[in-house]
DNA sequence: ACTCAAGCTCGAATCGTTTTGGCTGCCCGC
DNA sequence: GCGGGCAGCCAAAACGATTCGAGCTTGAGT
């Protein structure tokens, strides 16, 4: 009936050990207390002792298990943020500048990849509960659900960068864009170069970024009088879905004569949609896209684009952490941060038919 | 004259804290041995007990201290990967194919960015040793002083992926490609394609993979007597480099009619100069590159590129690695990946004069 | 001469787990 | 009526650090 009892005996090899404290005080003649208040200049150590000290570190390779004193002492000085997809640039590179932040101040950073599901973003999170991260910083999955992080959190401190959590939920720390702001300011620049039929690709709406950008762009067309319900897409994130919504909206009737993708890898795909068509871009079809990356200007023509302070969003992100993690603050404030247009070679007025 | 201590005591504040498994078993009225047996099917615990400690783990939000468990088991079930430059797509994708692979075994994995610099790449070593990882791969910094690193880790595991380990030690665990063979290969397709005078951008010699390169070329290039020291070329591996080296061959008097690039950053930075330049690629100089990524497919022309299959290093590193550290094998086996030269279109026969 | 503080060192408790060995019943086969 | 195996549970010893309190010398101040 019960279940018999797996033997977890993995043969106990007796691979050679690393130096303790215990061995550095063994060799030096010391008590370990001694020697840890050495080590951490926490206590009054003699200059004799605290030389013998320093010579058997180095002569035993001696190095502090960090397991063992983060258990002692509540702290990892351990990070984490969880983005959903780490093979795009900007996300990448929010990443890196949280990283370079919180190396600075001592912290170690893990680093997971959601892939826009809630299922595995749950999986990190409950592996860095385990770990005792000291705080996370979260760009929450797409689909949903994002309250019950909490849940498996518990007391961990979190911080929200790009994305808002959900609504019903107290804002809690975050930092971003304003981005209904950025998509107006983008959709003003297309109109002011004389376009009025103008397409947006946006993600889906449970994305609070994605809804905002498309509020921006529907508040500016909305201005001059030209929103068309025909002209909205919206569907996944990613490349393939920015190629699919772009062939769709080039071969209707009546085609835009600009479109504005709202993240960068759908306005990837919509630049090899354009060019598989055979549109020329930007005489035939204007493109502007959200979410600037390194190489575009690699790129025929250079992408004309939203830049979004990325490297700075981890950076102030990881700043915010640190701050409430060891209660230099408490303000659980938000920061906006301002974009920039990125004025290239992907927008020309439209040609008159 | 000895220091003033430093008072460490962060004023105790206490943040609610965890629950442990002490506190399951005070719910259930049960022992701490009864609770980490149910908890890990390690022995005989009734079924009631079983539903009566499931239900109190539930309730209390109880998750394990992975910490206090590796402190204890000796076995932290983190490896870790070590990379020169995390933004270039090629490295990135070793990591993602090592975390993919390691996922399904249950490693966490830390992953750490030399930017080349074995001073870097040290201090996360020093790191990885202090939290007892498991098991790392590293793909070490160019600059030399690999085999201090032996030292750092102490007897840590190590496998190295795509860069050789020093020469002089005696190889470990190394999985990549064969770089000779395939850079011969990439030199004798621009041949066939009528080219003599063929010109090489690479990396520093102190790295073997960029050694093994221009080795390759050179042995195809002596094969056909039209080896000429003025079109060899080597430097830093980003994209600046590449492209100065790459202004400085197509501005000499008799100037290459086709360049092989021996990365990707470098074959960017070619592709940019040859563009400022305004030469037209490939009708006047054909570009070849190293290491293939993503979006080469957008650029124009589509780069023709040596494709290593970077997903399979990473994971296939992760498999060697977590076999070594679970005794499955001992065999410190050296494993060579297949090449793929990916022909598109930024190679054509040379102009005839 | 007495007190007190500073300088130096140490023992023991603690953090949250796993694991070993032992203790209890109980049932079974003699 | 007894030995012994099995099921179920537990106490205590690790694992490797930090920290609290206390003990022991000195030297200075009174």
């Amino acid at each position: 009936m019960s279940p018999k009892p797996v033997s977890r005996s993995t043969r106990r090899t007796r691979r050679p050990q690393h130096a303790t404290i215990r061995d550095v005080a063994r060799a030096v003649g010391a008590s370990i207390s001694t020697v840890s208040a050495a080590l951490n200049g926490t206590d009054y150590v003699s200059a004799a002792m605290r030389a013998k000290i320093e010579a058997a570190v180095q002569q035993l390779q001696y190095r502090p298990n960090d397991l063992a004193r983060g258990l002692r002492l509540r702290r990892t000085h351990t990070l984490a943020i969880v983005v959903p997809d780490l093979s795009n640039s900007f996300y990448a590179e929010i990443v890196r500048g949280m990283k370079d932040y919180t190396a600075a101040a001592n912290y170690t950073v893990l680093v997971g990849d959601s892939r826009e599901r809630w299922a595995e973003e749950k999986l990190f999170l409950e592996m860095l509960h385990r770990r005792r991260v000291d705080g996370v910083v979260r760009v929450p999955a797409g689909d949903g659900n994002a309250s019950q992080a909490a849940q498996v959190l518990g007391t961990i401190p979190v911080v929200y960068a790009d994305r808002y959590p959900e609504a019903d939920h107290p804002v809690a720390a975050w930092v971003g864009v304003d981005n209904a702001r950025a998509a107006m300011d983008a959709t003003q620049y297309l109109i002011s170069l004389g376009h009025r039929r103008i397409a947006i690709i946006s993600g889906p709406t449970t994305t609070r970024t994605a809804a905002e950008r498309l509020e921006g762009y529907q508040r500016a067309l909305r201005a001059i009088g030209s929103m068309h319900k025909e002209y909205i897409r919206n569907g996944e994130l990613d490349m393939a879905g920015g190629a699919r919504q772009a062939i769709e909206l080039l071969t209707q009737a009546k085609p835009p004569t600009a479109i504005f993708c709202a993240n960068n890898t759908m306005t990837l795909g919509a630049l090899e949609a354009i060019q598989q068509l055979g549109r020329a871009c930007p005489r035939e079809i204007s493109l502007l896209g959200f979410d600037d990356f390194a190489w575009s200007t690699l790129l025929r023509p250079r992408l004309t684009m939203v830049r979004q302070p990325a490297r700075e969003i981890g950076m102030t992100a990881g700043r915010m952490l640190i701050d409430t993690i060891e209660e230099r603050t408490r303000n659980r404030a938000t920061q906006t941060l301002p974009t920039q247009l990125m004025v290239r070679d992907s927008c020309a007025p439209p040609l008159r038919p």
